[in-house]
DNA sequence: CTTAGCACTTAGGAGCTCCTAC
DNA sequence: GTAGGAGCTCCTAAGTGCTAAG
């Protein structure tokens, strides 16, 4: 039986639940405890109390001889000016400071900073010599590194203490975990990909820019020593505790609860549930936005193509974005001409579409998808006349496309569709990929492929880590010592058995026993081994982070056997009650929010880790 | 309809911690 | 006991999607 639980959760042809605890079933409605508790007038809490923002340390001066260089000779900053400088010269050896656009803008808003004497003097970047500081700072760094023991502890006691203090909130009588609760510290604009801002000063945020959100008979927090907030509300229809503007793009910034919040953790549940229910209309809208492809209207067209490519690609929606504010990227009804390219026959197929742009966070989608003829021919229409730079679908926006789905389906949106497509392909690649009689590794590396195959769908990348062709090389080194040792081990047995012919007695026999025993085990950890590396070179490029955390249903994996028999082989280890090996984080996160799940394997799992 | 503002989720990279193998 | 690395948390940028105003 290859689901412990029996639930398809997003499949068709749901099989029914055998063990999820009655009242904590999620067959039909879900959990019908935080449907319950869901208001519909739009407020969040009744009570919210915290103790604000911890706001980052003030600007050190730096010593006496750590100097800055001007035209190669040294020159005394101000405060400001010198706090600004150190901002840049910590990212000496970042690949950011070596841009054009990076160096115009931090010169320009170091500038403006400056006394007016420094203006004088401080004309031309290239003049400027900031590797003392540098050098300052990265000596600064070790020395940490290096501390001693006791030292380390108490830093890090220091820590704790602050995040005891400020980390926390009583939210409707419970202790929440709060994700951000410091302040981001004042540096240099680090955007992503070709962004025109790179390099601008972000600015420090004081207390004078903060909002505190709380409620009205709680203790309100206090502001730093001799400041004032700049304004304190008590909204319970958001969930944010505190907020500011910060000056790059002029948007809003808010500090949040921890994911393991129930209020995080609720929304996150009810994510799903839509996702679920999509399941049970797809097919209609499928079917609808075919049927679509030969409207007589161009807008209803576009708007079917774009929904396919949303569908089948897992594009984002592509929303409109201000032209130079931020790095040019698009998703799907933001595609512009030049985004894609038409074969009609490429390497032996037919309708062939050539996705290659910049999606969110300037990472690159390149694809080759054939496609239907219609959507084909549609798209040539949609491409006559038009320039390279003009939208491919010029008739729709994101809040059109959204309107028509929220017609099809209460709840529905683009986004949808990428979480919907992303819990259905794990479910369908764990059911082809995982074989009952597989070793636990075996099953380990089914179902990081099936994550896997997630991540590529979503296209979550990451660079080749740094140190990949090192510990690849170390792998691979690892896998021929033991290759070797297999070898000597399977002589070994050879001249074992040798032995007991000429003997027959009962030494020699147990010897051999003793040998095969070895062999079995060097034959195990060969394959583990490899089973790593294929893992590992498998993964090299994709992230599995981000489906992980945001689009995979965690009830799949936990219904999945390839986790029951990771518990089971961890129970061997450690004992039982250690659960917490095999449901890593993540997991372990969802589950503590998602009470239900604590019944997976039909009885209560102990939480043991104290993180959690 | 368009635009701006707001609140929230989703994203990759940095950096840290803790485990494992030597 | 220590180096190396996997896997985590932290950080904060960059998306989505909704509402309200004009």
């Amino acid at each position: 039986m290859y689901w412990r639980l029996t639930t398809s959760l997003l499949g068709r042809g749901v099989p029914r639940p055998r063990m999820i605890p009655t009242g904590l079933r999620a067959g039909s409605g879900g959990c019908s405890r935080w449907e319950e508790e869901k208001t519909a007038d739009g407020v969040k809490w009744t009570q919210l109390e915290h103790r604000g923002p911890y706001f980052a340390p003030l600007y050190e001066p730096l010593p006496d001889d750590v100097q800055f260089y001007y035209d190669g000779k040294p020159l005394k900053l101000s405060l400001a000016t010198e706090e600004i400088a150190t901002f840049y010269a910590k990212m000496l050896d970042h690949e950011y400071t070596t841009k054009e656009i990076f160096q115009n803008n931090f010169f320009n808003d170091w500038r403006k900073e400056m006394t007016p004497q420094e203006q004088k003097i401080i004309k031309h970047l290239d003049k400027c010599d900031f590797r003392e500081i540098h050098k300052y700072f990265v000596d600064k760094n070790e020395a940490r590194k290096a501390l001693p023991k006791e030292e380390k502890q108490k830093l890090k006691e220091a820590a704790d203490k602050i995040q005891e203090e400020y980390g926390y909130c009583i939210l409707d009588g419970h202790r929440e975990k709060i994700g951000n609760f410091k302040t981001e510290p004042p540096g240099l604009f680090r955007g992503r990909g070709d962004h025109p801002k790179m390099g601008m000063l972000k600015k420090r945020i004081m207390p004078e820019d903060v909002i505190i959100n709380c409620s009205k008979d709680s203790k309100i927090p206090e502001p730093p020593a001799g400041h004032k907030w700049k304004e304190v509300r008590f909204d319970n229809t958001v969930t944010w505790l505190a907020s500011w503007t910060e000056n790059i793009q002029n948007s809003l910034k808010y500090i949040m609860l921890n994911p393991s919040s129930k209020l995080k953790g609720e929304k996150d549940w009810q994510k799903y549930e839509v996702a679920r229910k999509l399941k049970d209309v797809v097919h209609k809208i499928r079917a609808q936005y075919q049927a679509d492809w030969k409207s007589k209207e161009m807008k209803k067209r576009q708007r079917a193509v774009a929904l396919y490519f949303i569908d089948k690609l897992a594009l984002r929606a592509g929303n409109e974005k201000e032209e130079g504010e931020t790095a040019d990227t698009v998703g799907c009804c933001s595609l512009r001409v030049e985004h894609i390219k038409l074969h009609p026959k490429l390497d032996g197929q037919e309708h062939v579409v050539e996705f290659d742009f910049l999606g969110k966070d300037s990472i690159r989608y390149y694809n080759k998808v054939s496609v239907e003829k219609p959507v084909f021919k549609n798209l040539q229409l949609f491409m006559k006349n038009k320039d390279p730079g003009d939208d491919l679908f010029d008739r729709l926006t994101t809040v059109i496309l959204n309107k028509h789905l929220q017609n099809l389906m209460n709840g529905l949106t683009a986004k949808v569709f990428r979480t919907y497509n992303a819990s259905i392909t794990l479910q369908e690649q764990l059911k082809a990929l995982t074989n009952p009689e597989d070793s636990v590794a075996g099953k380990l590396l089914s179902y990081n492929r099936a994550n896997r195959a997630v991540a590529i769908l979503c296209n979550h990348q990451r660079s080749t880590p740094k140190t990949f062709e090192k510990s690849m090389q170390n792998l691979q080194s690892k896998i021929d010592a033991k290759k070797q040792q297999l070898e000597e081990a399977e002589k070994e047995l050879k001249k074992a058995e040798d032995e007991f012919e000429e003997t027959k007695d009962a030494k020699a026999e147990a010897n051999i026993r003793k040998k095969k025993k070895l062999l079995e085990r060097l034959k195990e950890q060969l394959a583990k081994l490899n089973v790593q590396a294929t893992d590992k070179e498998e993964n090299k490029q994709i992230a599995l982070g981000t489906s992980k955390l945001n689009y995979l249903d965690p009830r799949i994996s936990i219904a999945c056997e390839v986790f029951t028999a990771l518990i089971q082989a961890d129970e061997k280890r450690w004992g039982r009650g250690w659960h917490w090996r095999p449901l890593s984080c993540w997991q372990l996160k969802k589950c503590k929010t998602w009470s239900w799940t604590r019944f997976v394997l039909g009885k209560p799992i102990k939480w043991k880790r104290k993180s959690i």
